[in-house]
RNA sequence: GGACCCGUAGGGUAGAGGAUCAUCCUAUCGGCCUUCGAAGCCGAUGACCCGGGUUCGAAUCCCGGCGGGUCCGCCA
């Protein structure tokens, strides 16, 4: 357990004894101030309420009750608050003793021995992922891995659409437009070179019958399980999303395993499930096809109609949703899917059926809103895209030339190994940043920031951690932290003790956007320490400073590896 | 028409009942490189969409507007 939290637990502790001296054992809270009065803090305006005293009053007879000892050096009543200052020795040699001991896992919660699937990213195989569906990689591969800090065994997971109207369309542009006819790509890439015959076949079946025709007899074929038509498709979907791992790759995300929608039509998964959902009482047929009234379930107006086959018996893609969902459940403890916005009535539908189907495990989304473009919504075909692998290579370009500037000494391979690094962090950290519900802007000046609050500032500090340790050489490492007296010091130190809460807040609580704000919190105290303090030629405390700066570096590089940034030594 | 989400300084963003400073970044203005990396540090300016209500107390909760997003297929 971290300092801050067995601080917590002595907190708890000591108020309670003191409520029961005064004849109560009523529940309160406590919590991280967001004044900087103090380390931790009681409010008793709750208490008022049943105790029928002013908060005031209450505060301050606790503080007179409760005795400095342990680690609380300091108690106090203030404006209705009780406040806790945790002995300031302790808080530091136990927070700076923790990290030499943990190292990068410092800030890890203990083993849960829990099984959790984060399912992210799962877009349609028919074209280059583009920004504004950037942020579902890139959320999902952040909470994946603050799961995994959290201490759960975590699998990642990527639902391949590889059914329906959209994948047999381009295949059919695949198989028979010729090479000719289609507009060259700017990428040799799968699929950037693929989406232009998707587009043209879309073109072609909207003007021309005999297209039509042709596309709708192979939808056909397909749903009545014509293997050739079967493979033909898997053929081309498994070649564009070559083009995407590719894609994800660059940006770091990659996935632990692809499980196909094609799968539950061939396993009978999906029948199965079908065929349980027609005895429900929910249940009702119009026209052969098969729907539940999900009224009952708090669904109101048109969407209380869940279609779950065609008239003709084949499923839908919901169907097999659900199909997958109760095969997900059965392999983890925990189920989370990152869903866009556009999902949420559909993900609501899904936890019907689940329910209806006495499912004892739900599947947990996460939502996020879209991003769009200053010139407004994003849209491949009427152009208003920006490609992943473009704002890839712009952001890479641009580290590029920021290195060049400042740097003469490295040789043009090593520049061009962290102007990735940084130009990825760049990326990375400007779509985490933002919750995940709010709308998002892309903007390329904000895209390309590398000031402030932006993914290079915290390699930056990083980087200069790591410069300060080389050229110090040996020194010797200590928790003995009463050379350690400078207010940035122990602003440092304090900042570095909140990384497990940091974690569980991100992690359990789906807050993930709290870890670029913890990083540029770490990176800031560092920096200002650095401004203040001299290290290198500091005398007696030295060897204390050093140990100070190599643990930042530590909890850095955690927090850098958190958002699936690079942290590189130099740049 | 119905449902859900979001409105915080010029632009972005945190806070999700509480402490006479509402966080941080950016932009703008002014300082700091012959000490360890100036992608940095210090200072200044500037904000809770509107109207009601609940409460000792509301940026935060409730109701009603206004503005933006999303959904309401026998599509995926």
């Amino acid at each position: 357990m971290g300092v801050m939290n067995s601080f917590k637990e002595e907190v708890e502790k000591a108020v309670s004894e003191a409520l029961s001296k005064m004849g109560t054992d009523i529940r309160f809270d406590v919590e991280i101030p967001s004044a900087d009065a103090a380390d931790l803090a009681v409010p008793c305006f709750i208490l008022a309420k049943t105790m029928k005293r002013s908060p005031a009053d209450i505060a301050k007879e606790l503080s007179v009750l409760i005795e400095k000892k342990g680690r609380i050096a300091d108690v106090s009543a203030l404006n209705g608050y009780l406040n806790f200052t945790m002995d300031r020795n302790a808080m530091m040699s136990g927070t700076i003793s923790e990290i030499m001991e943990k190292k990068e896992d410092y800030g890890c919660l203990p083993k849960k021995n829990k099984k959790i699937n984060v399912e992210h990213t799962s877009t349609n195989p028919t074209g280059p992922i583009h920004v504004g569906r950037a942020r579902n990689p890139i959320i999902g591969d952040t909470l994946a891995r603050c799961l995994s800090r959290c201490g759960y065994d975590v699998t990642t997971e990527y639902y391949v659409n590889d059914v329906g109207k959209q994948v047999v369309i381009l295949t059919w542009g695949i198989n028979n437009i010729p090479k000719e006819d289609v507009e060259k790509a700017d990428r040799e890439k799968a699929d950037h070179a693929m989406v232009a015959f998707y587009r043209l076949a879309n073109k072609m079946m909207e003007s021309q019958p005999e297209v039509s025709d042709e596309i709708s007899s192979m939808l056909r074929r397909f749903e009545n399980g014509d293997a050739d038509v079967i493979s033909d498709v898997r053929r081309t979907t498994e070649m564009m999303l070559a083009g995407l791992k590719q894609t994800l790759d660059g940006i770091g995300v990659s996935l632990n395993v692809y499980t196909w929608e094609s799968r539950y039509i061939e396993n009978g998964d999906a029948k199965r499930v079908v065929e349980k959902l027609k005895t429900s009482k929910y249940a009702g047929n119009d026209d052969g096809a098969w729907s539940l009234d999900l009224e009952e379930f708090g669904v109101h107006g048109n969407n209380k109609k869940f279609t779950f086959t065609r008239n003709d018996g084949t499923t839908l893609y919901t169907t097999r949703d659900i199909a997958y969902h109760l095969d997900k459940l059965s392999r983890y403890d925990r189920v989370v899917d990152v869903l866009g916005e556009d999902q949420k009535l559909g993900s609501k539908q899904l936890t019907c059926a689940l329910e209806i189907l006495s499912s004892e495990k739900m599947p947990e989304p996460m939502f996020y809103s879209f991003v769009s473009l200053p010139e407004g919504k994003m849209s491949t075909r009427k152009g208003v895209v920006v490609y992943l692998d473009d704002l890839i290579d712009e952001a890479v370009e641009y580290a590029y030339n920021e290195i060049k500037q400042r740097r003469t000494d490295l040789s043009e391979e090593r520049m061009r190994e962290i102007a990735r690094t940084v130009g990825v962090g760049a990326i990375r950290y400007n779509i985490v940043r933002i919750q995940p519900e709010k709308q998002f802007v892309f903007k390329w000046s904000e895209a390309l920031n590398f000031d402030g609050n932006s993914g290079p500032f915290l390699q930056y500090s990083h980087a200069r951690a790591c410069s300060i340790l080389r050229k110090a050489g040996e020194f010797k490492r200590t928790s003995d932290v009463s050379k350690l007296t400078d207010e940035y010091e122990v602003r440092l130190v304090k900042v570095l003790s909140k990384f497990e809460n940091i974690t569980e807040q991100a992690g359990e609580g789906r807050k993930i956007h709290l870890v670029p704000a913890y990083g540029h919190e770490v990176a800031s105290a560092f920096n200002q320490f650095y401004a203040a303090v001299p290290v290198l030629n500091s005398g007696e405390a030295r060897d204390a400073r050093l140990t100070l700066v190599e643990c930042t570096m530590t909890v850095l590089k955690s927090i850098l590896g958190c958002l699936g940034i690079g942290a590189p030594e130099e740049m």
